[in-house]
Formats: C-alpha cells, structure tokens, sequence
DNA sequence: CGTGGAATTTGATCCAGATCAGTTTAGAAA
DNA sequence: TTTCTAAACTGATCTGGATCAAATTCCACG
C-alpha cells in the first residue's frame, strides 16, 4: 500500500539539486503522492515498453538501464546517486524506452510523472533543473553513441577506465564498481573480449588484479586512449 | 551583418510547434535577436567543441550532424524539417558535442541561445515545447545506441529501409535520400559493406536501383527485421 | 572449512565487417 | 555529346571481435 513519502524523507529530497529551488507549496504537492522506497540487488524496477508512470531518482544504491531486442540483451548505462531516469519518457508520458534494475541495494523516489508535469508548469524554477537534467541525459547519450561509433573496443575500455580514475580521485590504484560481465555488456563487448582487452592494455602499463586496477604509467594510457572533453567528460 | 529576422518571416516561425502557443510579445522578444538565412549545400553550420551561439531550427533543406574522433568520422543524424538541432548545447550553454554541415540548400533560423533561456524562464508554454522536443532528441538518440548495440549491420539497414519506406508513404518503392556513402556512415558501416548489405537483403524481396528501393515482399522484410516500437518508432 | 555454481580467464576457431585494389557507373561540367 | 571526377560496386584479403569449449578462480552458503 502506498502512503505517500515519510516526511522524514523531505530534507533528504528537498536538498537536491532538482527540488533545491523549487516554491514550498509545489515542492510539498510533489511530495504527497511520491514515495520512497528501498530495494534490494537485483530487482526489476521498470521494464522497456511500459507506460512511464513514475519519474525515478536514485537516492542510493546503482541502477542499470538495459535494453533487449530479438533475444539479445545490452547494458545501457549504470545509474548512480543523484540522478533520475527515465526523465524523458515521463515528460512526454511515452513507454520507457529502457529497463531497469538494481544492482545492490538501492533506495529510490518514485514522483508520478503525472504531478511531475503538472508541478513542471506551475514552477518556473523546477521546470529549469527538469530541463538541465535532460539535457545531461541527452548529451551523455550523445557521447556513447560517438565512442560506439568512432572507437575499437579497446580505444572504449582504456578511455573508461580513464574515467573511472578520475571519478576515483585520480589516484593510481582504483576499484571497478560493478562485476566485468555488465562493464563488458556497457561498452559494447563480450566478456571474453574485455579479459583481453585488459591484457592487451598491459603493453601500456595497465595491471588489473581482480576489480583492482592500477595505472602504472598515466602518460602512456592517456596517449593510447586519447581522451576528449566532447566524449569523455560526463560532467559537461 | 545580422538584422535581425525579416517581419516576413514571422508567421512561418510562429507556425511551428514550438513557437505556437507560447505569448505575443515573448515571441517577438525572441524575434528580435534571431533571424533566418539560406545556405548552399555543403556548408559547414557549427563545429563541435565551439560555444553554443545560437539554437538553430531547419526550415527547409537537410542538415546533417556528424562527430570526429582521432582522424575519424561518423555521420549521427540527419536533421529534416521542422526540427531544432543542438538544443540541449543551447539551454545548458555548453559546447556542441557534435558538427553541422548542409546536405542540400537549407533555410535555417538562428535563436541567440540567450534569449532561448530567457524565454525559457518568462514563458511557460514555451518551456513545455522546449522540454518536449529535447525529450523527443534524447528518445531519438537512445534508439539510435540501441540499433547499434542490439542489431547487425543487415540488421539495421533492413530496418532502416523499412523506416525510409513508411515515411514515404508505405508504398512498395521509395527513393533513398541521400549518397549511400552517407548512409553508410550513419548506420555505422563502410560503404564497400552497405553494397554488399544491399545485396544480402535481395534474399528477402529487397531490390535497389540507384536511389530507388522496392520491396517486393514487405513480409519476409519485416519477418527478417523485425521492426521493434521501442527502436523504430522515431514518433514516439 | 569445504562445496557448488557462477564469473572469469584462456585457447581455438569462426565470422562479420574493414581494408585494399581495382573496375564500373553516374552525374556534372565543358 | 564528350570528358572528368566522384561515387558505387566487386573481388580478394585481413582482422577485430564473437563464439565455442574448457580450465580456473572466486565467492556465497551450508
């Protein structure tokens, strides 16, 4: 049975960047017919093809959005905290085009799509995060499909694993977050072929030690890998 | 030297569904600054990585968006009209993540990315058209990585074929629109492949001369594509 | 602590699609 | 028309990556 949020959940949305600027009365209509809830790894939140009737944000936790056709299935991208998915299926109240699950346990708001769009026009300020937020799901999508396009699979994984450091402070040494089957699935590989992609990325100083990952040499990768702003970097 | 738009040209743009419910003097407002030119084919419009100016909007002609990587290059889109192209640059004010050139003559109108923005902000119909058609790019762009990611390269240009023909009116012979080299590129193969994909889908009725395709058994096409809502569907 | 099952790795082979090299065709310009 | 050039096609070959088939490692669980 749906209750609506705890309100002890509103501080912790509330200080979100889509919900930070937002007028109190709309940000409390929004909040009565949401709810959050927590999963645990390996739940089917939505699936492709269904009518979109909650816009999601992931609190905590990792979401995996995936696609299948024809018997075949493919990792879209991992979702982590904080950020919505499946924005443009609700704001166009269309089918998700993806679907989705946990990957561990996860704790995620469910906003119905319906109030989404009714609170989008009333207020100017969320109707701006909205827009800033799709346009980030646009343009990161933009950027894969370039390094699906213009990249070898091994041109993809050096540059991951680029970001990935990054992400991880940058230091040498930094953990992969998720099992190499779905990192494989995520940038367009087979399993197998990403064990040896790993290998070959040794010739350039590359040493991987179960989801540990050291960088011997920075330099040598990065003129491999060839990193670009307009494809790598996920923050712009 | 820009003068703004040419009052003539008012109420061609005040027709699209962009521009049709938003209020009088917000257009104008957004007139002020914007204007409308033809260019030959051929021209490059915008270069990736460059600020994003303006939000463009084709009338007429055919715009192609394309990416390049390391000495490599991929064609993305085509953009037809009536569709605004580099959107999501223009509201998050970030740098095009792709380039533009003109396949064929095009008339296209230039918005200060500004104002766009502003308007954004007073005029909360406006707001609605926006966020609608980047919801629309962003779904287009999904479909788009899962054709890749899911499907042969048959795979994809059967279904390609099946697309081209519905937007043709459905009849069993329609023309290509453009050089199959482009084509190529933009389904992610050689041309020297294309050909030879070409001809492959002979085995399921399908017949190319030139530019002109006939499917001579829309059923064995389709049994062989399998066309999928969620991938083909770009109205959706 | 051992055990069962999945994930990963490794090796062998296969295949889709790329590349290279040449020929043919088509369309634009003279 | 004729000529010129780029596109398209064709054939031969190569290769990145997939598939198939083990062997091995890693854990989760009893």
């Amino acid at each position: 049975m749906k209750l609506g949020m705890a309100k002890a959940d509103y501080p912790d949305i509330r200080g979100l960047e889509i919900f930070s600027d937002m007028g109190e009365e709309h940000f409390e209509g929004l909040m009565r017919g949401s709810y959050v809830q927590n999963f645990p790894p390996h739940v089917d939140l939505i699936t492709e093809g269904d009518p979109s009737d909650f816009l999601h944000i992931v609190l905590d936790g990792t979401v995996e959005l995936f696609a299948a056709w024809n018997g075949r299935e493919t990792s879209m991208a991992a979702v982590r905290p904080v950020s919505t998915f499946i924005l443009a299926a609700s704001i166009k109240d269309a089918p998700y085009l993806m679907s989705a699950r946990t990957l561990e346990k996860s704790r995620i708001a469910l906003l119905p799509s319906q109030d989404v769009r009714a609170v989008f026009d009333l207020d100017p300020n969320f109707a701006r995060s909205i827009v800033a937020e799709l346009a980030q799901c646009y343009r990161s999508v933009v950027k894969n499909a370039k390094s699906l396009k213009l990249r070898t699979s091994l041109e993809r994984l050096a540059n991951y694993l680029l970001r990935q450091q990054k992400r991880a402070g940058g230091g040498a040494t930094f953990e992969l977050w998720t099992e190499k089957r779905r990192m494989a699935s995520l940038l367009g590989m087979t399993p197998e072929n990403l064990s040896r992609a790993f290998k070959s990325l040794q010739a350039y100083g590359v040493q991987v030690n179960g989801t540990t990952v050291t960088v011997h040499d920075q330099n040598d990768l990065e003129a491999f890998a060839k990193p670009s702003r307009l494809i790598d970097d996920y923050s712009s």
